[in-house]
RNA sequence: GCCCAGGUAGUAUAGUUCGGUCCAGUAUAUGCGGCUGUCGCCCGCAGGACCCGGGUCCGAAUCCCGGCCUGGGCGCCA
């Protein structure tokens, strides 16, 4: 079929934005097929954009010939405007409806599509991963990317205001970050290289200069992990900061995850409506508790867990039964915990570590950082690290290395929480697994 | 890396226990026809599938072996 051009056409409206007041007024609107609903004499076009779906009503009688042979072609997802006027009805749930007097058709779609765009068959996470594009056409899975669009903006926001910097650090790294296995290799001009596992070290740097630093962005794990909260690239918004503790920034930290649970209970409720799901605002100051007391506790629940170890899954599970959602777990064991924790003074086997658990899953993790050069040297050994491999992170410690602490949310899980969904996979545009590559 | 489960039309599933009643049922989608107020529209008709390879057997979607692919759990972690 012949396509038409979208010429001087200019989108007045959105769907969203369409109401009972325009009566009579002439708009165009831009967006794709939803469903045809042919009943003889009367055709309904269910128009798609991105704000939602509008009713085209095309009485065919009264009706323009060329808009009723246009409207014969249309099939579902086919990319079209259409120009014409506001109804106001009371047949249909919006109040509205629009009468066209000219549909243009830009371009058209297989008669067959991966997945049902209509919701009513819905398809398994893999046949719809393997469609992703198609798949963000449905409202219910677009919204959750709307309100993990709106979990950063809130981040960024509030992390702006309370003076922290955005920076950029590499993505293409020389040797590892915190351990060796779990990197990504590339061969960068013959030399080997890596992805970046973590800004850690870099953000630790920035707090030499810039002193309240954050970054967003992706990183990545070679990982060979097979569960619902992991992905081989996952986003992190990883903060630090000079001249603070661990309990500096898990105070930011709450601050942090109740301004955003704000900003998506005030400005998502379309969204939370599609994914049938509520938000909830947690009140501040988060629960602490320490890993002894985890551990005692556990322990009356018939799990045990040796001292050192860390907590397993499973009993993650059951601490997330009865410690409701967001809480924290601080005074790890120090062998636990990343080379780069700092002992706690005084009790060196304890360390300043935390994480910030939402029922069984870890969001985030986060301490105060070693600024002592002999000391992060000493811990590197004791990881079975090769101090060497570090030499330029470990000379920046010569030059005045303040006390500094910092956290790193995983983007993705704080958007499993958001939105209430199960598989990670869900809120990751494209996901990258141990098996999903593509598309 | 270890463990478990599973691959049936475009999609989602029934059937697999205990081989024959299944040249594979249903829903939805698609195509064609009909219908002037639908909104999971409705009605009729049509086409469309047993992951791949080997084996057992008179006979395999079903049982066995191998492969490929997928989902999930553990560990690791955000």
């Amino acid at each position: 079929m012949t396509l038409d051009s979208i010429g001087d056409w200019v989108r007045t409206h959105y769907s969203g934005n369409v109401t009972p007041e325009l009566d009579g007024v002439e708009i165009t609107l831009f967006g794709w097929v939803q469903e045809v609903r042919d009943l003889g004499g009367i055709r309904f076009i269910i128009m798609q954009d991105r704000e939602g779906t509008l009713q085209v009503t095309i009485p065919k009688k009264r009706v323009a010939p060329e808009v009723l042979s246009k409207s014969d072609t249309l099939q579902k997802r086919f990319s079209i405007g259409v120009k014409g006027t506001v109804k106001k009805t009371n047949m249909t749930s919006r109040g509205i409806e629009v009468i066209p007097k000219e549909i243009r058709v830009f371009n058209v779609a297989a008669e067959q599509l991966p997945i049902d765009i209509t919701g009513k068959t819905p398809a398994n996470i893999e046949t719809r991963l393997d469609a992703r594009a198609l798949d963000l056409s449905l409202e219910q899975n677009a919204a959750a990317f709307k309100i993990q669009h709106t979990a950063l903006s809130a981040i960024r926001d509030f992390l702006f205001e309370k003076g922290y910097l955005e920076v950029h650090t590499p993505r293409i790294i020389a040797s590892a970050t915190e351990g060796g296995a779990e990197l990504f290799p590339v061969d960068y001009f013959g030399q080997k290289a890596f992805l970046a596992q973590s800004p850690q070290l870099y953000k630790e740097q920035l707090t030499m200069s810039l002193e309240k630093v954050f970054e967003v962005g992706p990183f990545f794990r070679a990982e060979l992990s097979h569960t619902r909260r992991h992905l081989s690239e996952f986003v992190s918004v990883d903060v630090e900061q000079a001249f603070a503790s661990a309990e500096d920034v898990m105070k930011l930290l709450e601050q942090v995850i109740q301004f955003t649970c704000k900003a998506i209970a005030e400005k998502c409720a379309k969204e939370l409506a599609a994914l049938k799901y509520r938000a909830t605002i947690p009140e501040i100051p988060f629960k602490r508790f320490t890993y002894d007391e985890v551990l005692a506790d556990l322990a009356k629940e018939g799990v045990t867990i040796p001292w050192g170890e860390d907590i397993t899954t499973e009993a993650f599970r059951v601490l997330g039964k009865n410690r409701g959602y967001y809480y924290f777990i601080t005074d790890w064991p120090t062998k636990s915990k990343a080379f780069y924790i700092k002992p706690k003074d005084g009790n060196p086997e304890l360390c300043e570590g935390f994480d910030l658990m939402w029922r069984w899953i870890e969001l985030v993790s986060g301490g105060t950082r070693i600024a002592d050069k002999n000391l992060l040297m000493e811990r590197m050994k004791e990881k079975g690290l090769n101090p060497d491999s570090f030499k330029y992170h470990l000379q920046a410690f010569d030059y005045g290395m303040p006390p500094h602490a910092g956290w790193a949310i995983g983007l993705e899980r704080l958007t499993m929480v958001l939105t209430g969904k199960k598989n990670i996979r869900e809120v990751a545009l494209y996901p990258r697994d141990r098996s999903r590559l593509t598309p």
